[in-house]
DNA sequence: AAAACCCATCAAGCACAGTTGATGTGAGAG
DNA sequence: CTCTCACATCAACTGTGCTTGATGGGTTTT
C-alpha cells in the first residue's frame, strides 16, 4: 500500500528551476501542511534533508521509539513528502524534493496578490 | 498586543526577489507550519490571497461563526502570518509577504541537498 | 446618554491526533 | 528450519486543539 500517493510527478518536475508552477490547490497543499505541523516530524525533515537515512539510523539520531517514528514516517510518506525504499531488511526514506517545490509555489501564488488595497467591506 | 510578532521583517524583505532567502531555521518555522495545518485557516488564507479584508466581510463570505473565526485569525496572526490594522470599529487583516516567502526559503533549502545517495546505515 | 455594532476573550465541552507497549510480518543469519 | 533483526501495525490511554455560547471592551450612531 505505497501506490496513489495523491501527488501528481509530473507538472511539479517542470517548476523546479522557476519559482512558478502548476498552481496546486489548497486542497492538495491541505495534506502536506498537516503533516508538517508536528514538532517531530520536522525533526525527521531535518535529518532527511542531508539525504536518504534508513529507520533504525533515524531512531539512533533522534531518540525516538520505534513505533512512534514509524508513526510519523507513515503519516509524512502518506502526505506524499516522503518516499521509501527496502533495501534487504531496511527501509530507506528520503525527501520528495517535487512535493516541496510543489507547496513552494503554492506559497508564493498566495504571496502573489496579497497586498491588494482592501475592499469597501460593509457599507 | 500587537507588537513583536516573533518574525524579523528586515531580512525577508531582500529574498522577495530571488528564491535565495536568510535562512530560517525550523525552529522559526514551526509555529507558522502548525498554524497553516487547519483547514478553517487555510480558508481564510485563500480568502486573504486577493488582498485585505475586514472580519466581518470574513464571516459572510466562509459563514464561520464570528467566535471561531477571531480565534483562528489570533492563531495565524500570532504564527506571523497575518497582520492586523484597525480602522474605526472595523478591524483588518492581511497577509505577511514576508512570512510566506520566508517559508518558501525554507522548503527550498530542505530540497537542496535531499537527493543525496544515503548514508551506509548500520554497518 | 443610550443603543447598536464590530470584534476579542473566556470557560466548558468535545473530538482527534499522538504516545506507549505489545504483537505481527518479512527478510537475512546461523 | 530456527533465530534474530528491522520495521510495521495494533489497541488503549492521554493530551492538545477546535468548537460553542456567553460576556466584555471599544467605537461609532441616534
Amino acid at each position: 500500500m505505497g501506490f496513489m500517493n495523491g501527488l501528481r510527478d509530473a507538472p511539479a518536475a517542470a517548476a523546479t528551476a522557476l519559482g512558478t508552477a502548476p498552481a496546486l490547490g489548497t486542497e492538495q497543499a491541505r495534506p502536506m501542511l498537516k503533516a508538517l505541523a508536528d514538532p517531530c516530524r520536522l525533526q525527521v525533515l531535518e535529518a532527511l534533508a542531508g539525504g536518504e537515512r534508513c529507520v533504525c539510523d533515524l531512531t539512533g539520531e533522534l531518540g525516538l521509539a520505534q513505533s512512534r517514528l514509524s508513526f510519523h514516517l507513515r503519516v509524512l510518506r502518506d502526505a506524499g513528502l516522503l518516499s521509501d525504499r527496502q533495501s534487504g531488511r531496511w527501509v530507506y526514506y528520503s525527501l520528495r524534493p517535487e512535493a516541496l517545490e510543489a507547496l513552494q509555489s503554492w506559497l508564493a501564488a498566495l504571496a502573489r496578490q496579497c497586498t491588494a488595497p482592501a475592499t469597501p467591506c460593509c457599507d
